[in-house]
DNA sequence: AATGGGACCTGCGCGC
DNA sequence: TGCGCGCAGGTCCCAT
């Protein structure tokens, strides 16, 4: 899924392939995609726009235009960004550039969402969300799970909390980092805290530098795969055994999503 | 404050 | 082979 380093690999990518191109026309396959606008409002303020800059806030993609205009694309669950020279497969809104290369908004299940506004801002999504991991010191980090009676695998997921994370990489920061999906956030030590803090740091790092985790419909901007996936140690492992100590990874759902997890190595 | 469920969606894998 | 079913999960919204 679409996590900040999905996110953050894409923004990167259209520096080099989006950023200063002039937008010389737009093809809008599924309404359902816009979310404030109708069709031909996009058309008309998008066409013939130059792209100013590429912007990344949590698993938000900003894109301004030279007319002041944001695009605002949140891949959701099984969304994905293609520059090539064809319509791809699943392409919900295309993007001609002046280099003859097309911009492929491809969404499979529809749930993600384009957005044109004057002042990002000011959405609801940017002002409620948390801090980084990338922002925050290891201090502060470890004062925002005391007083939390949450569980700590739900509290990462929640983009108010912390911003970025997303199923997979919470699950596999827990894991490097030895603790329970289900522990009282309130409850964990700071030595634990503070291994958190560094686990979350090093695995998005690495997730970057290894283009994310196509794991489902993720590509990245040149349509190759990311390669994180091959490095994950307890996402969708469950019943397989942990590659620190050898018991079965265990997979249920805690707090309505799906986690694997070590229930030898993760206290 | 926290938790649980539903809604949004459709491709895919499974069982029969 | 083909059909129907349920799962996948990011975010928002509502109820408890």
């Amino acid at each position: 899924m679409p996590e900040l380093p999905e996110v953050e690999t894409i923004k990167r990518q259209l520096i080099h392939d989006l950023l200063a191109r002039t937008i010389k026309d737009i093809i809008v396959h599924d309404q359902r995609i816009l979310k404030n606008i109708t069709k031909e409002k996009f058309i008309k303020e998008v066409k013939n726009q130059k792209v100013k800059a590429i912007l990344r806030k949590g698993k938000v993609l900003i894109i301004e235009l030279a007319n002041s205009w944001f695009i605002v694309i949140h891949l959701r669950i099984s969304g994905w960004i293609i520059v090539s020279n064809k319509e791809e497969r699943f392409a919900r809104v295309v993007l001609k550039l002046d280099n003859n290369q097309l911009f492929n908004f491809c969404d499979s299940r529809l749930l993600g969402e384009l957005k044109l506004v004057k002042d990002w801002q000011s959405l609801p999504i940017i002002q409620t969300m948390g801090k980084e991991v990338f922002d925050i010191s290891k201090e502060d980090f470890i004062s925002l799970f005391k007083n939390k009676k949450t569980k700590i695998k739900p509290l990462l997921l929640d983009q108010k909390f912390i911003a970025g994370i997303g199923n997979i990489y919470a699950q596999e920061a827990l894991f490097c980092s030895g603790i329970h999906p289900e522990k009282i956030s309130a409850d964990i030590d700071n030595k634990r805290l503070d291994k958190l803090y560094d686990c979350l740091k090093n695995i998005l790092n690495q997730a970057i530098k290894n283009g994310g985790s196509s794991v489902d419909t993720y590509r990245q901007v040149s349509g190759q795969e990311g390669s994180y996936a091959k490095l994950l140690k307890v996402y969708q492992r469950g019943g397989q055994d942990c590659l620190n100590c050898k018991a079965k990874i265990q997979s249920k759902t805690i707090g309505g999503r799906g986690t694997c997890f070590c229930p030898q190595c993760q206290k």
